[in-house]
DNA sequence: AATGAATGAGGTTTCATTCAT
DNA sequence: GATGAATGAAACCTCATTCAT
């Protein structure tokens, strides 16, 4: 069964986010993502290639649902600033699911310098983020509060090289306290820097 | 002797960083060290520990680099702006370095999260980074190019956020002729976000 | 399923052993354990915790094999001199399987002066033997063929001591045809030293 | 200078007796030699052709030690039962010194089994201990105290076997408190299947 | 005579993958 | 579909031995 088959795979995937996230990219094992998922050691090479297979699939999926989220978060807002700050707001998520999702994000970026595959993922979720970015400026430019003279996909890009490299930044420091300043520091930054 | 023994390890070290960052921090071996190194397989044990002991000695060591040149390029200049594009222009020093250096530090904040030890020495990493980036501002708030309201230790933290968020981009889009782009987006970012 | 592991390790155990009869404690290695058992490498390291393991789990089985033939052939007979003959016979069982047995038995000792385990184990197998002597004992104490003021524990104590002291040095002789000597002349001094 | 390398042997061979007793014949290496002996690693190579030859030679060194000791303790007295309870003194000698030496002579006879040249060296040991029974044995028949039925030389080696298996099995108890009682029993035990 | 740096063989262990059930 | 026993490649690490100094 198609759909059955599908829901096992997803099953295995949520099972791998929580298993790399908690041992790391370096040592989570086969064994570990059937723990997660309490199946048998032998369902992931059932649903999938190989181990190789479940973390391309995993790096596919866990952007695919960043980018859903953000996008649900900027449409539901009609100014340039609302979104802005909508945008911030869903990936500034939680103290604990950052951490969760950096710590993946993060192995799969070291990995993808030497991963074709995981550098094609990733330069998606880049264009999908970067696209949001434009999204936010063009109608920053047409309220009046962004300057036409910025360049569209430059400022795009900058905006998510903030965001990354504050939470990047937050992750390391290892204080959960301090995800609400990065927060405000994030949006504060990207504001400054797009305003007239 | 004990210089001798100094020598090396920083041979040692010098190879593993070259080794790390074409294999992996996952992927590379013991062997590998020797290989880059042009010695036998026991010699990495001879000088250190074991594995992970060449790894922490090699994050601090490439940390510690890192920063003497970013210190030596800010203190030739007398400006704030002209610090601060040293400063920029010292870390985005090549395309080939910051790929290198890139890999290698990814890998390690990629582990960071997980190890303690590799932690304190990205910590004082960025303490050391920080310490500049205040340097740089509080020169500009002196010369009047930075306005006094900016708070000093948050908006040093953006700029080391913004350089890294910056880089890890580039080195994920991996194309080598966008590193002066990136350079000067970097650059202009920070400075728009500085600014009165 | 549980009854095919138990077979496995069993298997495994007896390979063990003759393994660690020929090659010895210090020499024997995993592959030897796979090689002599028939099966691959990673067998023992999927049956046991590790080498280690293997060890305390093959002391602890073959000292209680010795201990289920000990007993069987005490209790086959009805009087103290049979029961002690059959004892030592039991234990003499032939220049083959004691060469076997003490060589191995030999390694863990010598390892149980630095490894509790093997020490718990010994003493256990210890208790149990000097269990054998005092039944012994007492049977004739009742049959007035021993003397009422030996001393049950000391007594006990010494027929083992005999036992091992006669078996290591007939091995350390390494002449197949002392065997039967050795057994007479350990029958002999424990029928002595216990006499009125 | 001949004089200053038999030295130097001897110092390393009562350091590798230590050195053995604690790590035990499986886990000492040539740098333990080399630390409890205050020198070089490369000494121990410089004086002893390999591993091998270190422990053959301490081996033979140790058991030479301790029958000299034996020896001087039976020739200090003149009645049978005197000499016998000379030879058994010497030989339970104390629980530290029982434990270190029983320790390391374990470990050999272990190996003695798959090595020829320890077994030579441990025959003639056990010749040498034979040959002080027998003295024992033929003063006590001599004197009347000690039957003239006795084969000579199976007593003799069953005063032996009695010593060692009283003194392994004294050992495999580790309790000190113990070795006064088994001394004890060791010597009533001879002297019970030596009479008449 | 003595040192200790260097080598590399060989051991234990982990684990992705296969496949019979 | 699902299981988990079995395989064997490959990694880390230890350490006897060699040898330049």
């Amino acid at each position: 069964m198609k759909k059955r088959a599908l829901e096992r795979r997803e099953q295995i995937l949520k099972a791998a986010f929580h298993a790399v996230a908690d041992k790391g990219f370096e040592a989570v094992t086969l064994q570990d993502f059937a723990d997660y998922a309490g199946v048998s050691k032998g369902v992931t090479n059932y649903y999938f290639e190989n181990k190789e297979d479940v973390f391309s699939s995993l790096l596919d999926w866990v952007t695919k649902q960043i980018y859903k989220n953000e996008c649900e978060a900027i449409n539901d807002q009609s100014s340039a600033m609302k979104k802005l700050e909508a945008y911030i707001h869903s990936v500034f998520i939680s103290p604990e699911k950052n951490r969760t999702f950096y710590k993946v994000y993060l192995d799969f970026i070291a990995q993808a310098s030497r991963n074709e595959r995981y550098q094609q993922i990733n330069l998606q979720f880049y264009e999908n983020c970067w696209g949001l970015g434009r999204e936010i400026i063009v109608f920053g430019q047409e309220e009046g509060v962004f300057p036409k003279e910025l360049d569209l996909n430059q400022s795009a890009k900058m905006i998510r090289a903030t965001i990354d490299g504050c939470l990047i930044q937050w992750l390391m420091c290892n204080q959960d306290e301090l995800h609400e300043l990065y927060k405000q520091s994030c949006l504060e930054t990207i504001v400054r820097f797009l305003r007239c």
